[in-house]
DNA sequence: ATACGACTTAAACCATGGTTTAAGTCAACA
DNA sequence: TGTTGACTTAAACCATGGTTTAAGTCGTAT
């Protein structure tokens, strides 16, 4: 089974090994093995579990959130329907969050109209 | 013209009173008028400008970018090709940001579609 | 007249999400 | 054998975006 460094696996996923670091320490990152020198050993499974981890923080999910969830996997098969709902109630959120986002977009292409018509003038 | 006092602002854009008064602090919203007792006064052009500061906020304008924009506006006609460039390159940034919460949904989808399917076994 | 509610200010406070620093350890290569 | 580069830790530091507090001023309804 391959392992990944630290600098590996911040490579894979383009983000500092400082945000590694910061997301063991709060929990997102469980687990993680240690070589004889004490550097972090990022397994396959846990470079997934950092997949999702990231996807979570990609739609805005906050650390607190994330780390429920992580508590939940490690928790094992009993939490299935926790994690469910909690997929599904942040599903609803992104949709929200995207739905404002392309109402305001209209916001800012009448902006981009009116300017392009009014530049003619300058 | 109709003025609006704080509360009447804040009730029309659903937002705290306090963030308004920050808001003037930081420069999103100049030139607001004072009433005998020092009290603001929002007219209809400023409510307008809110509505543009808060389009700009729900899609994740920095304070900072937000306040350039403003001088920008305040500073008058000269700074419309200024302004639409800005606001051509938000509009890029923007439609980044939806298409990555968009792709991150579908991890989602797959997670929920997964926890689905073994939770009939709970 | 007074008490209440809405408003004012400046400054302190807070949460979130990292990033940076300082001091040290270790493996491998010249 | 020594020095370089990648890594470790704890703790300090930072930016962002507000929110809360304290103390005070008005206008109005009782």
């Amino acid at each position: 089974m391959k392992y990944y460094s630290i600098s590996e696996a911040a490579a894979q996923f383009n983000i500092p090994e400082s945000t590694l670091r910061y997301y063991e320490k709060k929990g997102l990152l469980p687990l993680i093995e240690r070589d004889g020198a004490g550097r972090r050993l990022f397994s396959e499974d846990q470079m997934a579990l950092l997949g999702t981890v990231i996807c979570l923080k990609n739609t805005n999910m906050p650390i607190s959130g994330i780390r429920q969830y992580i508590d939940w996997v490690i928790e094992g098969d009993s939490t299935i329907a926790l994690r469910l709902e909690m997929m599904q109630n942040h599903k609803q959120a992104v949709m929200a969050e995207i739905s404002l986002m392309t109402e305001s977009l209209e916001g800012i292409d009448y902006k981009i109209s009116r300017y392009t018509e009014r530049i003619q003038d300058y």
